[in-house]
RNA sequence: GCGCCUAUAGCUCAGAGGAUAGAGCACCGGCCUCCGGAGCCGGGUGCGCAGGUUCGAGUCCUGCUAGGCGCGCCA
């Protein structure tokens, strides 16, 4: 448990006392007891933490709510770990602690370390996180871009709250989009020979296929001699798994690994696809309509039912998914979590209606939906176009503003809110870049421990210093964030809130640049100097932590 | 027409039913005998509109308005 959490816990059973105490007495008259609300006031001024206990529960004693938190009060125990308290505002009973808890924080990360602020919570429960599954037919996006930070941030919350996660990449490398795909590959392998070879209407024009198929006539010199089935074929598997090992390249230089990428043709190969549709089958849940066969959906509250078999006998692309999140089920884990872009939230009520119809809860997968990127250059928005070849992609984002801007930009945004990017800020300012700011307070306490060991001053532990040395109010400050991280990354994991964590970051960092200018370290007399080298030591792996969460590095120096 | 998302400061965006709504950028002042000035301290404007629920609403509900996206035997 927690440092705060058991602040809470105390303070409750205080509370929930000093209620029953006024109701023996007769003061106060309450059928039942809600849950006693405690929470860490914004401002300072309204104490450590606070309570609306009386507020909430004025109605039922019909007094006012001030009178209420008055009795609550008189009746809370005297000379207790409680140094002052107060009636505030509407009604809040403001607590002012001993500073006592606050030292306990610091020993408290000093003894987990870089598992300070994990939790148990999600023990027992397996989340598999699929998340950027671009088709592997091109370049990444920037959207893809985005999806990737926040999928991967979310896993990172998730493993810190105690959850098994699994994360993957869906490779829709069977598809209508690969198909077109191979046989561009395939006239641009041509053309190198006879540039008379028509290009299909509907191919992809851009450079990149050009570029490749130069590569695989090098490659594969033997192509010439296969029937052209076996051409388009080869170029299909090759053409795609040439794309997958970019994108897992980008990824990469990206700070994002994958614990699977899940191919879709394994899936064909395996017959998943038609034993998906004899499961649904066997359950009643197909019927044969316009020489096609469809799943009923609308049974498990669709808009409309689905074809799962076209009148030509192949499947579309709603099988293989079904047959996929079979899969992912099949493989144990209790909860699916897909991140989407917004083009396919029509097709949330079909998934979900075959998670049912595969015999699991409807909130066993949850689709998060991430709304799209607008990039800006010169004040206007860049106009892209896939099919034309003319698009930023996600290596160029990465090239130009950096691994840690183009995170901590996207981190800083809710999934489902519109995200304009505007590219000349990002790179013009990247000197000012919130990043930075967090980075550089890392950096200084590196610097300052740096010197310290130069000047011969051994790192001391917390048991050894006095920490109620810490008094300014800089530092008091500073040592309330850090004992905020618990219940913050536990929040931001199950809101799936991955935009509460920069702010978090952005609030420690600033209380660190202000504890710094008011509060020197290394000039100060000993025993001063240890307390504050212990602090600063803990706010160094709070801020790792908290980077190591964002995937942004934490550089010793800039 | 139906569905999803969005609307908060000049701009880009946070915001957890609570007390005086925040940050960055931009703009204007201060702060270096001393640990990194990529820093600190101060300065000001805002919840699209109208109802409702609540002791209390930027937050929840309803209806409008505006913008983005979707509604395929495409993926």
């Amino acid at each position: 448990m927690s440092v705060v959490s058991k602040q809470k816990e105390q303070l409750r059973s205080a509370i929930q006392a000093a209620i029953e105490a006024a109701q023996a007495g007769g003061e106060l008259e309450l059928a039942s007891v809600p849950e006693i609300g405690l929470e860490v006031p914004r401002d300072t001024d309204h104490g450590d933490f606070a309570s609306n206990i009386a507020l909430v529960t004025a109605k039922l004693a019909r007094k006012a709510p001030r009178e209420v938190a008055q009795i609550i009060v008189s009746h809370l125990p005297a000379g207790s770990f409680i140094r002052d308290v107060e009636v505030a505002g509407p009604g809040f009973i403001n607590f002012f602690l001993s500073d006592d808890w606050l030292f306990e924080t610091i020993r408290a990360i000093e003894k987990q370390g870089q598992t300070y602020g994990d939790s148990t919570h999600g023990a027992g429960e397996k989340i598999l996180l699929e998340f950027v599954s671009a088709n592997p037919v091109g370049p990444m996006n920037v959207v893809n871009a985005r999806a990737a930070a926040v999928g991967d941030t979310l896993a990172r919350l998730f493993r810190a709250a105690g959850y098994t996660v699994g994360t993957e990449f869906y490779v829709n490398d069977a598809g209508n989009q690969a198909d077109v795909f191979a046989r561009s590959l395939e006239a641009r392998y041509q053309q190198l020979r006879n540039p008379e070879y028509p290009f299909p209407e509907d191919g992809y024009p851009a450079s990149y296929v050009t570029d490749l198929a130069e590569v695989l006539d090098r490659e594969h010199p033997h192509l010439g001699e296969m029937s052209l089935e076996e051409r388009l074929a080869f170029c299909k598997r090759w053409g795609t798994d040439q794309m997958v090992e970019a994108q897992k390249a980008d990824l990469k230089r990206y700070g994002v690994e994958f614990d699977l990428w899940f191919r879709e043709r394994d899936l064909h190969s395996a017959g998943a696809l038609k034993e998906a549709i004899s499961f649904l089958e066997n359950r009643g849940l197909l019927f044969e309509a316009e020489d096609a066969l469809w799943f009923r959906s609308t049974d498990f509250g669709d808009d409309k039912d689905r074809v799962i078999v076209k009148s030509d006998g192949s499947y579309t692309y709603v099988t293989a998914d079904i047959a996929y999140h079979h899969d992912k089920l099949k493989r144990g884990f209790t909860r699916l979590i897909d991140i989407w872009g917004p083009d396919h939230h029509g097709y949330i009520g079909r998934m979900k209606a075959a998670i049912q119809a595969l015999g699991y809860s409807e909130d066993t997968l949850e689709v998060l939906i991430l709304q799209y990127v607008a990039l800006l250059r010169n004040g206007e928005q860049v106009k892209m176009s896939k099919r034309a070849g003319e698009f930023i992609t996600m290596e160029d984002l990465v090239d130009e503003v950096g691994k840690d801007a183009a995170r901590f930009f996207f981190l800083n945004r809710s999934p489902e809110s519109h995200l304009d990017f505007d590219l000349d800020l990002a790179v013009e300012q990247s000197n000012e870049n919130p990043v930075f700011y967090v980075q550089y307070a890392h950096a200084r306490i590196c610097s300052i421990l740096r010197q310290g060991r130069e000047m011969g001053v051994d790192l001391p532990k917390s048991d050894q210093v006095d920490l109620s040395l810490l008094a300014h109010e800089a530092e008091h400050a500073l040592i309330k964030q850090l004992a905020a991280l618990p219940e913050e990354l536990l929040t931001a994991a199950l809101e799936r809130a991955p935009q509460r964590i920069t702010p978090y970051a952005l609030d420690l960092a600033s209380l660190f640049h202000s504890f710094y200018t008011h509060c020197h370290i290394l000039g100060e007399a000993e025993p001063v100097r240890d307390a504050r080298l212990v602090l600063v030591t803990q706010v160094r792996s709070v801020l790792q932590k908290v980077l190591g969460i964002l995937g942004v590095d934490a550089p010793e120096q800039m």
